[in-house]
RNA sequence: GGCCCCGUUGUGUAGCGGCCUAGCACGCUGCCCUCUCAAGGCAGUAGCGCGGGUUCGAAUCCCGUCGGGGCUACCA
C-alpha cells in the first residue's frame, strides 16, 4: 500500500487548525506556509480552518495590515473557514475583542496558587537579567514578588504600581512532549513567564491556550521557534484542566545565509511581494509545500494541485529541516504554471497584474484583443507576469514611435540594408498576411535567393519589426502586427541604416 | 553562556541496514532543435560534516564531536 492511500488520516476526527498572525505589518511568509498545512490537514480530515487575528500587542499593531493577512489568504487560496471577517461559532476572532474572557482563566490561576502578581519595574529586570549574564547565573526571573503582598513588596526597590501576573514554574515541569512531526521532543526549562500584562492584555501564551481551547482547535501548526515554550502552554493546559491538543511545529523557512526568514534580509519574507513580482498564487503554494514536504504524485512530480497534496497529506513525511528559501527554484515553478495555463486565461491574469501594477492603464477591447492574440507568443518565455510588459512592448506601441535599440543597431551587420531592402519588395504585395506565408515568401528572398544563412537573414527584419535583438517569434508578430504596420516600421527602419 | 531543534551535491529533497558505483527536481555547463530568446530533448557537474562504535554489511542504528538554527521579553 503507498502511502498516498494510506487511509489512516481518513480515520481521524476531523481536526480543526489555525493559523494566528499578527497584524503588526505586512503579512509574514511564513502565515502562508503555517496556514497551507493548516488547510492540508483541515481538508484531509474533513475538519475546519480558522484564522485568529492575535492583536495583544499594542504597541506594535499596524493600520491596514489585517486586511492584508485576509486578503493575502484568499489569493493564495487558502482562505480560512472562520475568521474575523468570515464569522464562525467560535468568535470574536480578534484577541484584543476577547479580553473578558481571559481574565477568569487568570484569576483562576491565581486563586489555585499557579500564577502571582509581580510589580517589578522594567528597570529591575533588565538589572537583574545584566547581573545574571554577568555572573552566569542561570537565567529567568528570581521571584522576589513572589508570596508577597503589594504593601510588602512596595518597601522594596525596582516597585512599579501596576503589576503583572506570572505563572508559577514547579519543578516537576514536565519538559517533554508528542510532536506531529518530529515525534517525542523535549524543550529548555522555563522561566516564571507573564501570563497578564500590566496593560491589561494577556501575552502570547496565555491568549493561545484559552483561544485555542475556546475556539475548539485540535491541531496546532505553529513555527519551530515555538517549540520552547510549548512547555508552558501545556503547563497552563494541566492547570486549567482542559485538553492538550495535538502540536505540529514546522521547520523555519530561511535566508540564505541559514537565519529565520526576515523581511529585513529577505523581500520574499513578504507574502505581498510575491504578488508584486508577478507570481501566480498556485505557484507560491506549490512551492511553500515543497519546502517542507516531499514531491506528491506516483511518477514523483514535484508540481502537484491543492487537492494532490491535501489527499497525500500524512504528518509524518513534513520534513524537520528548515528550508532556505530559494527563489530560483520558485521562478521555475512559476514558468511552469504560466506555460500550463489557457492562453487567453493568462492573457487575462497578465492585464489584470500589469494594470494592478500600473504598469498599463485600463486596456479597451481592441488592446486586450491584441494582448490575447499576442500571449501564445510568449507564453513559454515568461517568468514572471510582470515581464510580459517588456514582451509585448513592440506591439502596442506606435509604428512612429518604436524605439530601435541602439545595441540592436550595432549588432547588425554590413547586409542589413539589402535585406531590408529584399524583404520590403517581397512583402509589399503579400497576400495572404500569415505567418507561415510570410516566413515562406522571406526565407525564398533572403535565403535562398540572397544565400543568407537565416539567422543573418531575418536578424535585420526582427530589430526593424520590434527594436531589439530578442523578441517573440518574428512572422507570427508581424502577422499580429498587420501587413501595414509592419512595412511602415521597415521602411522606417531603413532610413536608419 | 544555558537549554532545545536540525545536519544527504550550490538549493529543495528521495533514502528509513544490503536494491546506493547514492535517485529526482531547480541551478550551472555543453550538445541537439531552431528566425532571436525561450520552451523541449540529451549529456555533464557536484553530496551522505567529522570521529568512534554496533553489525558479515551503515547515508541509514548508538555515542561523541563539530557546524547551523531557535529560544532565553510586560514581541508574537
Amino acid at each position: 500500500m503507498s502511502i498516498a492511500s494510506d487511509p489512516s488520516a481518513a480515520s481521524h476526527a476531523p481536526a480543526r487548525t489555525r493559523v494566528a498572525p499578527s497584524p503588526t505589518g505586512d503579512p509574514h511568509v511564513g502565515t502562508a506556509y503555517m496556514a497551507l498545512f493548516d488547510v492540508a490537514w483541515a481538508r484531509r480530515t474533513g475538519g475546519r480552518f480558522v484564522l485568529r487575528i492575535e492583536d495583544t500587542d499594542r504597541v506594535r499593531l499596524v493600520e491596514g495590515s489585517e486586511q492584508q493577512i485576509y486578503d493575502s489568504l484568499d489569493w493564495l487560496g487558502l482562505a480560512p473557514d472562520e475568521g474575523p471577517q468570515r464569522g464562525g461559532p467560535y468568535g470574536p476572532y480578534r484577541q484584543s475583542e476577547r479580553l473578558d474572557t481571559y481574565r477568569p482563566y487568570v484569576e483562576r490561576l491565581l486563586a489555585d496558587g499557579h500564577a502571582y502578581y509581580c510589580w517589578c519595574s522594567a528597570e529591575r529586570l533588565a538589572e537583574m537579567r545584566e547581573r545574571q549574564q554577568k555572573d552566569k547565573s542561570g537565567s529567568g526571573y528570581d521571584r522576589l514578588c513572589y508570596g508577597k503582598t503589594r504593601e510588602e513588596r512596595a518597601a522594596l526597590p525596582g516597585f512599579t504600581d501596576t503589576p503583572v501576573v506570572r505563572m508559577l514554574i514547579p519543578d516537576d515541569v514536565p519538559l517533554a512532549f508528542h510532536d506531529l512531526v518530529r515525534g517525542e521532543v523535549r524543550a529548555p526549562r522555563p522561566d516564571d513567564q507573564v501570563i497578564l500584562k500590566a496593560d491589561g492584555y494577556p501575552t502570547y501564551h496565555l491568549a493561545v491556550v484559552v483561544d485555542d481551547h475556546e475556539m475548539g482547535i485540535t491541531t496546532v501548526v505553529r513555527g519551530e521557534e515555538w517549540i520552547s515554550s510549548t512547555p508552558k502552554h501545556i503547563l497552563l493546559q494541566q492547570w486549567l484542566g482542559i485538553p492538550v491538543p495535538q502540536y505540529a511545529h514546522m521547520p523555519l523557512l530561511r535566508n540564505s545565509d541559514k537565519s529565520k526568514i526576515s523581511k529585513r534580509r529577505n523581500p520574499a519574507a513578504r507574502l505581498l511581494w510575491f504578488r508584486e513580482q508577478g507570481y501566480l498564487p498556485e505557484a507560491l503554494r506549490n512551492f511553500l509545500q515543497l519546502l517542507a514536504y516531499p514531491p506528491v504524485g506516483d511518477d514523483g512530480s514535484e508540481i502537484a494541485t491543492l487537492e494532490q497534496f491535501v489527499d497525500s497529506f500524512d504528518w509524518s513525511r513534513v520534513n524537520t529541516t528548515g528550508p532556505i528559501f530559494d527563489v530560483q527554484k520558485l521562478d521555475w515553478l512559476n514558468g511552469a504554471y504560466i506555460r500550463a495555463m489557457d492562453p487567453d486565461l493568462l492573457a487575462d491574469r497578465i492585464i489584470e497584474h500589469l494594470v494592478e501594477r500600473r504598469v498599463w492603464s485600463e486596456p479597451d477591447a481592441d488592446r486586450r484583443d491584441l494582448v490575447r492574440r499576442a500571449t501564445p507568443l510568449i507564453q513559454e518565455r515568461l517568468t514572471l507576469l510582470g515581464e510580459a510588459a517588456d514582451k509585448l512592448d513592440f506591439l502596442l506601441v506606435d509604428d512612429a514611435t518604436l524605439e530601435v535599440q541602439q545595441a540592436a543597431l550595432d549588432k547588425l551587420g554590413d547586409d542589413a540594408a539589402r535585406v531590408v531592402d529584399a524583404s520590403i519588395g517581397v512583402l509589399e504585395g503579400l497576400a495572404p498576411w500569415d505567418a507561415a506565408t510570410i516566413q515562406a515568401a522571406l526565407r525564398a528572398t533572403l535565403v535562398d535567393d540572397l544565400g543568407l544563412k537565416p539567422k543573418v537573414a531575418f536578424g535585420p527584419v526582427r530589430v526593424g519589426i520590434t527594436g531589439r535583438q530578442v523578441s517573440p517569434p518574428l512572422f507570427e508578430s508581424m502577422e499580429i502586427l498587420g501587413h501595414d504596420a509592419a512595412l511602415t516600421r521597415l521602411r522606417r527602419f531603413r532610413e536608419l541604416l
